[in-house]
DNA sequence: TCCTTAATTTAGAATTATTCTAATTCCACA
DNA sequence: TGTGGAATTAGAATAATTCTAAATTAAGGA
């Protein structure tokens, strides 16, 4: 690249693996590990291999086009939701449910008057049985 | 074991191994990983395998002895506070700092109106950076 | 005391998730 | 046309954790 920083062709292409990955979150109402994104993007680009996947959710969350989260039990999983929110897991299926408690101003100063961290970002689990595994 | 639940030399003894781990854990200030406990305890028994450090680990944790946190970035540590907090956790050294938000019935109640779960936990993280990391 | 039994520990293999490596392919542009 | 950087690929490497099978331990009963 000579002088401007246009960038087709160099850097930061949305190659088609990468929208290819990019399509299975946008499309799954769950959060799904890269393992599931692998299975699902090799129907759409039977060639893919793993380390693409690995490579272009890495890019996907650098762009900012989608979030990872993680907890302990295994593996990461990939939301389609990169705006601020919440995540309440069923300790019976483990499936994992998106919701937003707006009120969090008050509990980010509360957190930074304790702890005196340079916040960036506020993030609350809510750990219990969802409505489906109650019967 | 005939007919009482007495449990001396069956199950759940707190063996020399276990206490070592938990010793560990007790004596640190920073939350440990499995490996940085495996090296610690197998300072005080040198025998001691890393598998039996994963079984102590459940098995203090099943006792509620410790409590265990995961976040995505590599792997879980061992808390030797059981009772419900938070943890800061800074995004230059990695250091875990554990707080608590003590108003939180609200929150939570809030959070099952959102989700409908049957709760079990609260949890809230802080990511930011610390203070010895801005100097 | 000796035997039986169940729990526990041990070493190492196996598994799972993720990252790394090196070779190959792709594509804009000189 | 050919050069170079970016991206992709397959498979190896690594890291964390779990599993397996054999050995050890300790208590209670014959």
């Amino acid at each position: 690249m000579k002088t401007g920083d246009r960038d087709q062709g160099g850097a930061r292409t949305l190659t088609p693996q990468r929208e290819a990955v990019f399509q299975v979150i946008r499309e799954s109402e769950d959060h799904l590990t890269a393992a599931e994104i692998f299975e699902s993007a090799r129907r759409r680009l039977p060639s893919i291999s793993y380390a693409t996947v690995y490579n272009s959710l890495k890019f996907l969350k650098d762009s900012g086009l989608i979030s990872e989260i993680s907890f302990g039990n295994g593996s990461s999983r990939y939301d389609r939701e990169t705006e601020r929110h919440d995540h309440a897991i069923c300790t019976r299926c483990g499936r994992m449910v998106d919701f937003d408690l707006t009120e969090t101003g008050g509990l980010l100063r509360a957190a930074v008057r304790k702890t005196r961290f340079k916040p960036e970002s506020l993030h609350l689990t809510l750990r219990g049985v969802c409505p489906d595994c109650r019967e």
